[in-house]
DNA sequence: ATCTCGATTGACAACGTTGTCATCTGACGT
DNA sequence: ACGTCAGATGACAACGTTGTCAATCGAGAT
C-alpha cells in the first residue's frame, strides 16, 4: 500500500503538499506540483478510501437496497441506470438486497450507516407504496419504483396511469373496439393505475371499457406468482364474440398470449393485435412479429434517482413523487382495423 | 454517529472493553459484558466500517467487476448467487461494470484497491478467455464465467461441452436423427465447446452430425448482436427434408424458433421438437409448450466464486478451472419419435 | 504472610487522511 | 532599508478502531 507519507518522502516534501496535489487543492507552485505528480504516478499511489471516509465522515459510496429487484431480470435496468449515473460522477455503489424481509432490511440500514454511505436508493421490484423504517440511517434516501407511504423521502416512479392510457388509446385510434385486458396481480399498484388509465382512454373516446373483457394473468403471492395469461387468453379468445386486440400487463404475459393465439390458429397481428408493457427487450424484440409495447423506463428511473440524490438543495425535496413517462414502442404486433 | 468512546463513557468502562464485547473477543467478565451490552443496544452503536478497515488494512467488502454482466438480464443470476453467498457470511458487495473498456477496467482495479476490498470477482457475460491486467490490485481474484488466458487466478465456468452433449443426447435418445442446430455467435467460446459436445454425442451414438443442419442465429459484434434465429429456423424448416428437432444456442433463440414454427403452421412439439440452453425462466417457463432446456447455472457460478474467494488455502488455487455442470430441465417442447 | 499465576481491564499507539494554523519566502510599497 | 502581505509549505491533531503491553485483582500454592 503506497501512502501519502511514502510519496512525500520520495519527493522530499511534506505529506500535506502531496495531499493538496492529489486533491487538486491549489496553492501549490506549478513546478513543484509537476515534480510531485511524477512521483505519485511512478509509485502508483491511490488514496485510501477508508482513511478519507474516516477523516471526513462521509464517503463517495452510495447504497442501493432492493427488495428483490436486483434478483429479477425485469428491473436490472434500474441498477444499470444507477451505475451509469454514478460512474459519471465517479462514485461507487454498494448493493444489497433484503428479500423483502423487514429484519434483514433493518440490518441493511445499519450496514449502510456503518459504511458512511453518502445516501441510499431503495428500489422496489413492483411499483408500490413502501413504509420507510430506517431508525439507524440519517443520510439522503431516495425511493425508486415505490413511494414512501408517509412521506420522508422523495421518490421516482413510472407514470403507470398514463402508460395504461397510452396502451388503450393506441388500439382505439386504430379502430379496435373489442379490447381484452390481461392484468398483472390485482394487488400491484401498477395494475390499479394502468386500469384507471385504460378506462380514461375509453371515456375520452366516448366509449366505455367492458369489465367482461378483463382477466387476471398472474396469480399467487408476489414472489411466487404463477402466470396464467395463456389460459386467460384462450378463455378470452374462445368467447362467442372474441376481442380483436389484447392489452397485456407486461411483455411476459404477452409472450403467453402469443402462445395462446398460436394454439388457436390465430395469427398475430392479422387475427389478433397484442400490446405489451415493459419493453423487456429480450422478449419484445425476439417475438415474431416483434411486440408493440409501452416501455417501463427502469434505466431512467435509476439514473434520476441518483440525480435526485446528488441534488444538494434539500429544501424542495421533501417527499414529492417524480413521475417518469412510459413511452410507446411501436413494432409489428398491432394492426389497424381498416 | 455513536462511537466506542461514547458507549464506554456511558458504561463507565474503557474503550477497549467495549471493543472486546462488540467483537465477541472473550476475556470479559460475564456480568460486565451484559451491562455494557445493554448500553450498546440502548445507544444503537454500530462499528464504523471505515475505521476498522483503516486499522486492519482489509475490509469485509468484496468487489464484483463485470464486463456487462450486471447490465444484462441473462446473468443477473451471477450477481444473485454472489449476493446470496456474501449475505450468509455477513459480507458486503461493491459492484461496478467496465462496459468492456480496458481503461475503465484499470480504473476499477484501482478503485477496488482504494476500498481495500477483500477480493474481487470478475464476471463475464459470455463464457470466454480473459486477459487479466490488474497491476494495481494484489488481493484475491476469482473469475466467473471466464478464465484467465495466462493463469493468475482460478475460475468458475460452466461445463458447456457436457451441456451441448446433454442437449444432443436427449434428442437422440428420443429417436430424433434429423437434428438442426442454431448457434450463438461463432466467436463465443461456448459455441465451440457446445458444438464439440453435440458432435461427441452423435459419435457416441454411432452417428455423425451433419454440418448442413447448422445455422448461426446471432450476428454482429458481441454488444450489438442481432438475432436471426427466426430466419435461420425458417430456412432450416423449408428444406426438402426438414429437421424433426432443433437445438438452440439459448432460450431467446428458442423463442424465435417457436415463432418460426408458428409462421409455418408447424406445431411444437408435434411437428418440431425444440431444446434450448440457459433455462432463462422468464422465457422458458412462459413459452407454451414450456421449453425443455439445459440450465446455465449462473446462480451457482456466483455462489461458488464467493466460496472459492473465501477459501483460505491459496496453495491449491493457482489457476485451475472449476467446471459447473449444466443440468437438463425437462419440460414439454420435445416429443419422442415413436 | 508471601508468592505466583491467570483472569480481567485499561492506557496508548498506530492505521492514512485532511483541517487548522503556523512558518517561511520573496515581492512590493514606502 | 524596512514593513507588509500574499503565496507557498509544513507541523500537528484528530477521525474511530484494534493490537500490544502493562496494571490490577483475587485465588490458590508455598
Amino acid at each position: 500500500m503506497v501512502t501519502l507519507r511514502e510519496v512525500a518522502q520520495r519527493a522530499g516534501v511534506s505529506i500535506k503538499t502531496v495531499s493538496r496535489i492529489v486533491n487538486g487543492d491549489g496553492g501549490v507552485a506549478t513546478q513543484l506540483r509537476a515534480d510531485v505528480q511524477r512521483h505519485i504516478d511512478a509509485l502508483g499511489y491511490t488514496p485510501n478510501h477508508a482513511a478519507r471516509t474516516m477523516r471526513s465522515g462521509h464517503s463517495s459510496v452510495f447504497g442501493l437496497m432492493t427488495d428483490v429487484v436486483a434478483t429479477t431480470p425485469y428491473s436490472v435496468e434500474i441498477v444499470r441506470g444507477v451505475q451509469a449515473a454514478l460512474t459519471d460522477a465517479d462514485q461507487t455503489l454498494i448493493i444489497a438486497n433484503s428479500d423483502g424481509d423487514p429484519e434483514r432490511e433493518a440490518q441493511l440500514w445499519r450496514m449502510f450507516r456503518a459504511h458512511s454511505t453518502a445516501g441510499v436508493i431503495y428500489a422496489a421490484m413492483y411499483h408500490r407504496p413502501h413504509r420507510l423504517d430506517h431508525p439507524a440511517y440519517d443520510r439522503r434516501i431516495v425511493l425508486a419504483n415505490c413511494f414512501a407511504v408517509d412521506g420522508g423521502a422523495p421518490s421516482i416512479i413510472p407514470d403507470d396511469e398514463k402508460g395504461g392510457y397510452t396502451q388503450a388509446r393506441y388500439l382505439l385510434e386504430r379502430g379496435h373496439r373489442k379490447i381484452g385486458l390481461i392484468t398483472l396481480s390485482p394487488t400491484i399498484e401498477a395494475t390499479r393505475l394502468r386500469g384507471n388509465g385504460i378506462r380514461k382512454a375509453f371515456r375520452d373516446a366516448g366509449l366505455s371499457f367492458s369489465d367482461g373483457w378483463e382477466r387476471v394473468g398472474m396469480v399467487g403471492p408476489i414472489r411466487n406468482e404463477r402466470l396464467v395469461a395463456y389460459e386467460a387468453a384462450r378463455d378470452l379468445l374462445s368467447q362467442p364474440v372474441r376481442p380483436t386486440a389484447i392489452i397485456c400487463g407486461n411483455d411476459q404475459l404477452a409472450l403467453q398470449v402469443y402462445g395462446a393465439a398460436a394454439s388457436l390458429g390465430l395469427s398475430v397481428p392479422d387475427d389478433l393485435s397484442i400490446i405489451g408493457f415493459d419493453d423487456f427487450q429480450l422478449i419484445s424484440q425476439s417475438l415474431r412479429p416483434m411486440l408493440t409495447t409501452v416501455a417501463l423506463p427502469y434505466f431512467d428511473i435509476g439514473r434520476r434517482a441518483v440525480e435526485l440524490m446528488n441534488t444538494t438543495d434539500t429544501s424542495e425535496t421533501g417527499a414529492e413523487r417524480m413521475l417518469v413517462p412510459c413511452p410507446l414502442v411501436e413494432r409489428q404486433s398491432c394492426r389497424a382495423l381498416v
